[in-house]
DNA sequence: CCAAACTGGTTTCATTTGTAACCATCGAAA
DNA sequence: TTTCGATGGTTACAAATGAAACCAGTTTGG
């Protein structure tokens, strides 16, 4: 362990960095191939299918996205009838977003094709190490969130 | 817990990807701003440091970057005089890319910044969450590696 | 009441990325 | 050898992204 090297294949950053890249990465094809969905579409698809009505603002929260990716997702969910937008009565620059019957049944296509996803995941591990990930996981959440 | 409901905020995929992408996304200004490196350049500077010469397609493999983002990487490298290209002797589609003294220097400049970073945020948790962290990493990396 | 600061959301533009096609070279097999 | 499939690496083009400018509309302070 040299003093003045880094081992890449060591660094925490960079390992989590790749893992979550393979994940994603993974678990995208199933909603590319699937429904054709970015994973912007996906995730605005999933927050609106979990919560039922939520503003662009909210979505970007819940999701993590930047705004002009949520804005461009919702425009294309949009075109594909896949959801309606709805002015706010009181503040005219919001609108609130709901899946129609077509989005809908997108989201109940994909919720459980990826909870298998997650279930095959988490099945290639011991019991010890999904609890270790998830602790890890949760804890480097709070440290960052705290932060 | 609806089972027709996909919780995002508890999906493992979607919290990795948060993770890695606020994690890395922090590290980046450190490189970003201090020699305005791109993370693929980030990347092959810190593998060249930490092999000493390897071959395009090493590079790739080992940080786990598309052949297009390596060859764009070199190119920039080069460009700045960060490395230097050694034609195979044996096979002339090959070449051996090492750092200069420059790039040496600017690699020698980040890698206590790197470590320093990951002892920071691995700081803010308790021993036993960095046990949990690592072991739960690892055992992804594993799974996935081995599927 | 009015200007200035702010917020929700969209658009524009430059940069980054991925896919696929490509060029050159190499190795194996006929 | 010659040819054909693989391989190292680059390039061209389209799509995804981020930053910043922007347009409403809203709130705040004078």
């Amino acid at each position: 362990m040299e003093p003045d090297i880094l081992e890449l294949e060591s660094f925490l950053p960079y390992r989590l960095y790749r893992l979550a890249d393979t994940v994603s990465r993974e678990f995208s094809r199933i909603y590319k191939e699937r429904q054709g969905l970015t994973r912007p579409e996906w995730r605005t698809l999933s927050g609106l299918g979990e919560r039922g009505t939520m503003t662009a603002t909210e979505l970007g929260e819940q999701s993590a996205m930047h705004k002009t990716k949520v804005s461009r997702a919702v425009a294309e969910l949009e075109q594909r009838r896949w959801l309606t937008r709805t002015p706010d009565e009181n503040d005219r620059r919001v609108e609130h977003l709901a899946l129609t019957k077509a989005g809908l049944a997108a989201y109940r296509e994909m919720v459980p094709l990826a909870k298998a996803f997650e279930r095959e995941l988490l099945g290639r591990l011991s019991a010890g190490e999904r609890a270790a990930i998830v602790t890890g996981v949760a804890a480097l959440e709070e440290a960052l969130s705290a932060a």
